[in-house]
DNA sequence: TCTGGGGTCCTAGGACCC
DNA sequence: TCTGGGGTCCTAGGACCC
């Protein structure tokens, strides 16, 4: 059977949200990314904010120079999250298989659907304008028989169009197409290629499976199957959460140790949380330290007996900054991570039993406390020191303008 | 221009075991 | 005493994506 799969993605998604709740933000420059004058980089942008060079992933402070008129929005997340659930919802109106891949684009796989819903051309029609009807968001689309190509074309068919990539056209579509929009080439193997003559996916075709491999190993592989559009293996779609992060970084950097003890414990209960939200225990948790001349380091430890508490991760986080940290030079960033999550009940040791479960009883009444009354409600002495601020983004955007 | 925050995947070396 | 090979776990760094 014909494999026949859709990429949607949502068209200046924050943007035309943030336009939804003010209709007066229409047709105007719009950044959503956070204060102008401050060390973010652009979330999203307003096509006519694009005009002016604009794009995602850039600082705001270029942004601003760029574009002195924008309106610059912090964004409301949970807004975005609420639209993106409604689109998924539609999404999955059209076939049962509907796999998100991040908070606006999904790929829906529509194999052996032609008879319920009619060909996949038609489906990709009746989607955009059913999205668009029930939420007033533009969409585009890309269909074809591969993930790689559909999302390659749904890219193509911006703003709110729709491609469809005949079956067997797959190479010829995307030979003409520069290297950098396949997605897996970035700003580091663009120029690699470029430097072995290649700037256009069909000059990955030409240059053969065995010649990438030789130069790339099994990234060369990767490459030259890509390019001919095929997908590598069947996709396999991600349940479980791997890992579970959180970072800040500073307006100004610091090598005040109180204050980055204060920013690691809050990180470290934000972190926890999600762990208890979600019912896993981390083996592994880790510390990221980004200095002011931006060189990054990763430090992790893997712990004898997985954990989800606030205070465990603080004290191993707290002890890798300890040991690790040049304190001649000034802190950006920092950052808490959990990983090698487990689901399973570990083996409890019996004489800390009692008052684990205490310890277990009083945090699940603090994260009762903090969804009724936000986060900041309750937290671990270490970050409530006198004259505590919650670092960046602490209060959940929810102040935002 | 002075570079966010949340992730995933890959590579590579060393420890350790059989 | 001059040293194999496979497997797994752990750690660090980096490319990449949205």
């Amino acid at each position: 059977m014909l494999r026949q799969i859709l990429h949607v993605d949502m068209d200046a998604f924050f943007v035309s949200v943030e336009e939804l709740e003010d209709p007066s933000l229409k047709g105007k420059a719009v950044i959503v990314g956070g204060d102008p004058d401050g060390r973010g980089v652009v979330a999203a942008a307003s096509y006519e904010a694009r005009k002016f060079g604009i794009h995602s992933a850039q600082p705001l402070r270029t942004a601003r120079r760029l574009c002195p008129h924008a309106i610059f929005l912090r964004g409301h997340h949970e807004k975005y999250r609420e639209y993106s659930e409604k689109i998924y919802r539609i999404f999955s109106e059209f076939t049962p298989v509907v796999e998100m891949v991040s908070i606006d684009e999904a790929y829906l796989d529509l194999t052996g659907c032609e008879r319920l819903h009619g060909s996949a051309f038609r489906v990709a029609d009746g989607l955009i304008r059913k999205v668009k009807g029930r939420t007033g968001l533009n969409c585009s689309v890309g269909v074809s028989t591969s993930h790689l190509v559909s999302k390659i074309a749904s890219d193509q068919a911006k703003p709110h169009g729709m491609l469809y990539v005949l079956p067997g056209y797959e190479a010829k579509f995307l030979a003409p197409l520069p290297v950098r929009r396949m997605p897996g080439i970035g700003k580091v193997t663009e120029p690699e290629l470029g430097q072995l003559g290649m700037t256009m996916i069909g000059d990955l075709q030409n240059f053969g499976f065995d010649a990438l491999k030789r130069r790339f190993g099994k990234y060369g592989e990767w490459l030259y199957t890509k390019s001919q559009g095929q997908d590598i293996d069947a996709y396999a779609y991600q349940e479980e959460a791997k890992s579970i992060s959180h970072e800040t970084t500073y307006d100004k950097d610091t090598a005040d140790l109180e204050e980055i003890e204060r920013t690691l414990s809050y990180l470290a209960q934000l972190v926890a949380r999600r762990l208890r939200d979600s019912g896993l225990f981390a083996r592994t948790v880790g510390l990221k330290l980004r200095y002011s001349d931006f060189r990054t380091i990763t430090r992790d430890v893997t712990l004898g007996e997985p954990t989800h508490l606030d205070s465990v991760i603080f004290e191993n986080v707290l002890q890798l900054l300890e040991s690790n940290w040049n304190r001649r030079l000034k802190v950006r960033l920092l950052g808490v991570r959990a990983s090698n999550l487990e689901k399973a009940v570990f083996q409890l040791n019996l004489l800390e039993a009692p008052q684990k479960q205490k310890l277990d009883r009083i945090l699940d009444a603090a994260d009762k406390v903090r969804r009724r009354f936000g986060f900041d409600a309750v937290r671990l002495a270490r970050s409530l020191e006198p004259g505590s601020i919650p670092p960046k983004g602490g209060k959940g955007g929810k102040e935002d303008r």
